[in-house]
DNA sequence: GCAAAATTGAGGTACGCACCTCAAAAATTC
DNA sequence: GAATTTTTGAGGTGCGTACCTCAATTTTGC
């Protein structure tokens, strides 16, 4: 049988309450007699019951996820996923909220966050745009002990207690490296798109990408990116007006989101299917265009996993136990038609009628 | 605050021990009652506090991994993932015991599973070829209330609960694609290389490099399967050979291990790096190997989702619990230089003095 | 309508732990 | 060494559920 606490009191030769106070850290209790106890868990390999534990304890995990209003299919297969894991982590006592803030307005997710704390949340995912505002915000979450992780974009100076996500120089490193061998040391141009290039994401993915095509593929010219500020209409003219100007044009590496435009612009352009067009993130577009050929890779990270994760790492930093590094380490997935993972059932297992109904 | 079973009675104007009756589907209940029941449960959206459940079960989960005592660096992996997951799984009640049978002797198999049965082991995770034999020992395990899940390689016949792995004809198709796309369209020949084609897993993935380059690669040439049987010599020698008879070697596939030997082969060869490699699985030497660039690209499954799936899996059919399929899917991955993840700390959180003390 | 059988209710114990109170014992101070 | 403070022990309650017993009630068969 499993040790329990009793094992302990009576192993270490002092009363329940005792090993109680030391488990919990609680104050009253001599050095001397704290490291007896400690001793003695570590001799008879106790291992707190978790479960048990939060039973007692009366706990349940509150944990907010904070999503940008923007619109894009990655957004909302994002938060789908969340809801799923959500779903699935009502047996264990979590309440998951998923709020949108306005993109444009600092303050009004810093309203948001503010108020989270009041309302008794102990966990926030969380993914933004790295503000002085925000960092403020979330130092002020982490110091009232509620956890804190970003989620898909990095918060690296707020003081977030972990990352959710793929390193997306990386990501850009593997979109360029499956451009030049997929061209395989043809010369030609490159199209790059991106919604902005203000957004990190974007950034650091064209940073990773000119990084590895310029050492390894050195017959390739990366053309500069184009920038279409949501609107469909200046990125399809900016394609047309480039793919002028790139009479070798051999590839199309799009950042962000876009695909739609690009993919019937190029098709009018009589290029469809004869450049090799690699993008990011999955959605119900990327996807379908992956398996009709029309585009040829995708550089993603499992929404999935991404949403699981969050919350994984959430709870551990509230019970404070430590995290399974392996299990919260996203992958960058490369994904063809080939390997397509097969289209993901209903997950609903048990569809909550109101999943914001404690508030 | 979530409803509890005090809720149910309450709801359904019933004591609790009838709501009791119901929910854990025990006689002596009129059918319109276990309705009224069940509808109060609907209504008030009522979920089972899974440990709070187990905890007044005081069911621990016994969990046995099976793994043929063939040496192979994959069988490592895998083996040190389970460990892995296993020390992590302590926490919630989880035993688990990793035996390896002798991969030659079907009954010794049988034996040990017989075995099993006995020892209240309530949940198997087996790797190994099917056998009539095999085949009738699950059935009996499964009939004796024992969960059993197959890992790495299906056993489609037995009535597994559920299968932990990658599908290799998909994988096969995987490794096949990417041979293609890496030589464009350049004509040329294709090594293939195998431990043996009577395992199944290779045979699959061979069947579906094949079939990939047929119909999307007619000008590369996919030559006769070198079978090395497990002798680095034999293997040494049939590279030669076969490099000898063709002239336009371009790339080669290597289903299963070997990758060392034919490494080396193709340096002796002149054509280290001038032939694309791409093999499978995620071992410390493919992974060297990958880095240094002797190896192009990498088909995978990764070892700690697989390990981890199967005793979530295992747990969920214990329980009786529905299984997330979007967390269960294992994914091809696909690993080139640029997106290798990195290194695995020790992972070791809790590390138990003895694993299998509990026997 | 009566006996037998089936169903339901009331209540208790336990799981492993957190958290509380109060008194007893030990250590510290002057 | 007496007064004070600190440390420890004993015991209880509750978290949400499983599982058990025994008696009370309802239903069924004849």
């Amino acid at each position: 049988m499993r040790p329990t606490v009793n094992d302990i009191a009576r192993e270490a030769g002092v009363s329940l309450a005792t090993v109680d106070r030391v488990l919990n850290e609680r104050p009253g209790v001599r050095p001397r007699t704290v490291q007896v106890v400690t001793e003695a868990i570590a001799r008879i390999g106790y291992v707190r019951d978790l479960a048990a534990a939060n039973l007692a304890r009366g706990r349940s995990y509150r944990i907010a996820c904070l999503l940008p209003d923007t619109e894009s299919q990655f957004l909302a297969t994002v938060e789908q996923a969340i809801h799923d894991a959500a779903a699935a982590a009502v047996v264990s006592r979590t309440e998951v909220e998923t709020l949108r803030f306005p993109a444009e307005d600092p303050h009004a997710l810093v309203a948001i966050l503010a108020g989270l704390q009041a309302q008794g949340i102990s966990g926030v995912a969380i993914m933004a745009p790295e503000t002085p505002h925000l960092r403020d915000a979330i130092r002020s979450l982490r110091h009232a002990g509620v956890a804190v992780v970003a989620l898909v974009s990095d918060l690296p100076n707020t003081g977030r207690d972990h990352f959710i996500g793929i390193d997306n120089v990386t990501a850009g490193r593997t979109a360029g490296v499956l451009m030049g061998r997929f061209l395989s040391g043809n010369p030609g141009q490159i199209m790059v798109v991106a919604q902005s290039l203000l957004s990190r994401d974007a950034l650091e993915r064209r940073r990773g990408f000119d990084a590895v095509v310029q050492a390894d593929f050195p017959g390739l010219e990366v053309l500069q990116t184009l920038e279409a500020h949501g609107s469909p209409d200046i990125l399809r003219r900016a394609v047309f007006e480039m793919s002028r100007h790139a009479p070798q044009l051999r590839g199309v590496y799009v950042l962000g989101s876009g695909h739609r435009v690009i993919g019937a612009a190029l098709a009018d352009l009589g290029l469809a299917r004869r450049v090799v067009v690699i993008g990011h993130e999955m959605t119900p577009h990327t996807r379908n265009a992956l398996q009709s050929g029309t585009i040829d890779a995708l550089v993603t990270q499992n929404t999935g996993h991404l949403a699981r994760s969050a919350l994984r790492v959430l709870r551990a930093r509230i019970d404070r136990v430590p995290i399974d590094e392996g299990q919260e380490q996203i992958r960058i997935d490369i994904v063809l038609r080939e390997n397509l993972p097969p289209m993901a059932e209903d997950p609903g297992q048990t569809p909550r009628a109101k999943p914001d109904e404690a508030a």
